[in-house]
DNA sequence: ATTTGTACTTACCAAAAGGAGAGCGTCACA
DNA sequence: TGTGACGCTCTCCTTTTGGTAAGTACAAAT
């Protein structure tokens, strides 16, 4: 029990900053655009919204600008005339979607027990003392 | 590059169910509240209030409960005069934070990168064609 | 001339998140 | 008798989030 998962021993504002950047980036969209793109490479901003099926327009511009701000990805505008614009991660962009692996493998293995907890919490009792 | 970091061959129902977790998970004070149990061990809903310094009771014992629910942590009611409950982490719990620990490592030694990138999005250009 | 497709942006509106503050029950302590 | 601590819950109220629908520019196709 010498080294806990989370850096401990980190100063405070680095742990603010922390938090706002997870706070930024774990949110529902960006971690879909992040898988997505992680997985189809170079994507169009139609491609990556029928990806997702259920976004709305607006949700996926503001998504991809503040990942792009954030430097997670690459826009690139084709001056053609029927607009084209292509979205792909960035080494950063891979790189987080490497760190978010393990939450994902995390989730994927404990769907059941998390589905179990669930049942067992809200089903037998259905009240609290 | 023959494996890509999310599993990208995974059946669809799946990827939806972890979506799903992942969405209730990855909130804010859901992360605030793993990282602090899984540091200090079992605490009290004042402590952990006073840890974490800006939530609100409401949403402290929503987030509790939701992670009850989820079964990432444990409820212990004392029955004593001023009530006394305590919480800890589980073992699914102290699992989803370490698998949240490649997130904390990355968002660490990344700061820098996303910060820089933000400056270079929002300060020279301050406009976008 | 009208329609189509692309990648947005804007205005508007509904829903949800989340904070502030009061209340509750009970016992110790003053 | 009154006050405070604890762990909530409940009721407002404000802020944020996010969806819908419309508009925009421009060229190729009809």
């Amino acid at each position: 029990m010498a080294a806990p998962h989370p850096p401990a021993d980190v100063d405070p504002r680095v742990e603010a900053l922390v938090h706002d950047l997870i706070g930024r980036v774990a949110d529902k969209w960006t971690m879909l655009v992040l898988e997505i793109l992680e997985e189809r490479g170079e994507l169009r901003f139609t491609e990556l919204s029928r990806s997702i099926g259920t976004i709305s327009q607006k949700m996926l511009t503001q998504t991809l600008r503040h990942m792009e701000r954030d430097g997670l990805v690459i826009r690139t505008v084709h001056p053609v005339v029927p607009p084209k614009v292509e979205y792909r991660l960035t080494a950063l962009g891979q790189s987080l979607g490497a760190a978010f692996c393990g939450v994902w493998i995390w989730a994927e293995q404990n769907l059941a027990a998390v589905e179990e907890a669930r049942g067992t919490f809200d089903g037998p009792l259905a009240s609290r003392g």
